[in-house]
DNA sequence: CCCAGTCTGTGGGCCACCGCACACAAGTGC
DNA sequence: GCACTTGTGTGCGGTGGCCCACAGACTGGG
């Protein structure tokens, strides 16, 4: 899978190049590192971000330790969309799921950028639909598919985002992704390690099977790729 | 609870009036009924809907029978969002939930206005992020909160929206919008009836005791409602 | 090199919800 | 009046995930 992504954002790739010209001179690299939290529901959005290698995690919680992703974003995405549509706020928090290099830029300045910027403006609303139906199709996954084919389908989805078949990530963090107890992954994680899908160990997690684990995983997977597929975003 | 709700727009109500008269020409007043099917997922969107007194809900499936609610659209919005973002094709279900009235308008036409018409534009860009508030709180909720909870939320929210103490809705229906089997529903109902919150009968249901129904529902009805208010679109 | 902290495995009791099956009641058409 | 459809009540076994408790396994820092 070496490569199969290479490290640049994907909105920021299918812009005309006079409207990326214009717009990267403001754009700032930074590395953001897992666990960083970039927004609280409630909270001003100070900058935006857009990531090249790196994965946020898009979080809803109903009480202290509850907490359940709603939505994904790597680099066929942005964070910080409420800015687009003229919101300061947040509604949910975004957390760095997996660290690496993003480029941002100062939300007022993005603003007004995005006002002149048709092009751009453009490619972030009809991401802004993407995530939407994203966000749709995984409350109905959650509610109705078991533990494991969830947890089948998002590693699946984060390798794609990621662009590696290996990343560090605990069990008791993908509780909090998947709305489960740490035990309850452990229960779903072994069971595909002892099908030879994934290995893992202290906080590393392989792919090891892409396919098998696709078999394994939600027809959720599938839909929600084709979503992106049609937003002409996708891999 | 009568009248509390006039029947009118609220999107539309909060324009200027110059923006909303120009608007107000091209829309056409239709009746929608109960179980119409506005949009389904990858189908094109030929009209949107502004809902004065009746109400919408958005709904996503993961096979034939099981389908979950993700979003109500009632007087505070717009059937149709995607067209706002410039995609033509909806990525959930529509189905009207409470018959009523709502003004309705070409999709094409109603892009071209919405290009123009910076006030319009602006505001359901809001009502699209608060949108995406709901639906991602909703999903936390339909993962965590019990049948009950859930449905005393739900109960509360719909009569929001209709403006009426009383609405037509079998078990059937409701648990197709929780997310849960018929029988669920029914427990879940019974026990609301017996504590006097409700009543209901033959696909009838009245809301007795709202108060008690906010006690009884999980803190997600004020926090949605929040989101609301933040938008400026709240009743 | 060991100790402490972190990560993972496992077991037991429990509860909400599922799936199925069936009973009943209230309207509906003939 | 009678069959028929539609909506609601209920009971039973099964199960997935919850809460709690604890045990091993690995790792990094003093």
């Amino acid at each position: 899978m070496t490569d199969r992504n290479p490290p640049v954002n994907r909105v920021l790739a299918s812009l005309p190049s006079k409207s990326y010209a214009r717009l990267r001179a403001q754009l700032e690299p930074v590395i953001l590192s897992f666990g960083q939290i970039l927004y609280e529901p409630g909270e001003t959005i100070r900058q935006v971000y857009f990531p090249s290698d790196c994965l946020i995690s898009l979080l809803t919680a109903v009480d202290k330790r509850r907490t359940l992703e709603v939505g994904m974003v790597g680099n066929e995405g942005m964070a910080g969309l409420p800015v687009v549509l003229g919101v300061a706020v947040s509604g949910v928090r975004a957390l760095v799921q997996g660290g690496g290099n993003a480029l941002r830029i100062d939300s007022m300045r993005f603003r007004t950028e995005c006002d002149r910027n048709k092009p751009l403006q453009q490619s972030l609303f009809r991401y802004t639909h993407a995530l939407m139906a994203q966000i749709s199709q995984t409350a109905a996954c959650n509610r109705f598919h078991a533990a494991e084919a969830r947890l089948a389908r998002w590693l699946l989805m984060t390798r794609e985002r990621v662009g590696s078949d290996e990343f560090p990530l605990t069990h008791e963090f993908l509780a909090h992704m998947l709305g489960l107890r740490r035990e309850g992954v452990t229960e779903a994680a072994s069971a595909l390690k002892r099908r030879k899908l994934i290995g893992y160990s202290r906080g590393k997690i392989q792919i090891l099977d892409a396919k098998g684990l696709m078999i394994s995983s939600c027809p959720c997977y599938r839909i929600v790729n084709t979503v992106y597929k049609r937003a002409a975003i996708a891999a």
